[in-house]
DNA sequence: TTTTAAATCGTAACCATTACGATATCCGTC
DNA sequence: GACGGATATCGTAATGGTTACGATTTAAAA
């Protein structure tokens, strides 16, 4: 996913385009990691003072149900990052510093299959935290 | 980690025993799942009505730091279960319908380390989500 | 039994998130 | 370009899980 995919699904599913809904865009094409609502809204504060709460949780709801950001928990916060859903299913490393992750292409879903009979997978989840190279 | 180990580690290193604590890793033996701070709310109040969050929470956390009672995040709150600490390192399934686990022995870090040379791995989280067979 | 540090209560505060009526804005249509 | 209606945003209050704290009670050592 990218800025003009994301911008041109917003357009093709009907939704309004606005200012705010592209710099939300951009913010995330820009960061590249993890981030959450907070450190969105103080970026758009800078340019929208006083912006609502509920603009920036309606929008991140959004592009998560559109699939343009992936999200996951963090220390009780959610955190979101552009969505890699155009590649192959992945997992990632989180960097606890910068939030900047590096792509896991082994599922360890791979490994564990057999041993589940009678159970009903539904879904998983893996994640390895620590410093990146930058970070460390 | 059992009742009985529990009990005697909050003895050995000096905190007191009472009746709220010793019905709070009653509690814990007996359900052998991931409960919630409200789960365990619930169950305390029908034999202490009143009984207060700072209590259990004082105590969720106490059993945690003790390594008596291991945690985990499922939908923003924060589950708890007995330890299955003095077992080797190894991961869980975890039931979306009654909380009850099922443990996974293999470990997704045997996988992926050479992967990470200049990055500094500090932990991993690895669960798998379902039905277990008997909320199948 | 006395003492005292620790545990609990009752309640308020905190933080991330959600909700909602009032207002403003986007955008298809005339 | 103006109009109209659906959608987006604002301002703010409410919610849910968690944390905090002064006052009171209790476990257990002396």
């Amino acid at each position: 996913m990218n800025l003009n995919e994301a911008l041109n699904l917003l357009k093709d599913e009907g939704y309004k385009f606005t200012d705010k809904r592209k710099d939300i865009l951009e913010f995330f094409a820009e960061e590249d990691g993890y981030r959450t609502a907070s450190d969105l809204w103080e970026k758009l504060s800078v340019k929208y003072p006083g912006i609502s709460y509920d603009t920036i949780y309606r929008n991140l709801h959004l592009f998560h149900d559109l699939h343009i950001l992936e999200s996951t928990e963090l220390d009780g916060e959610k955190h979101f990052r552009f969505s890699c859903g155009h590649e192959h299913h992945h997992h990632h490393f989180i960097c606890n510093n910068c939030g900047k992750t590096k792509s896991i292409e082994t599922c360890p879903m791979d490994f564990i299959q057999p041993k589940f009979q009678g159970y009903m997978i539904e879904s998983h989840k893996f994640e390895v935290y620590g410093l990146c190279p930058v970070c460390k």
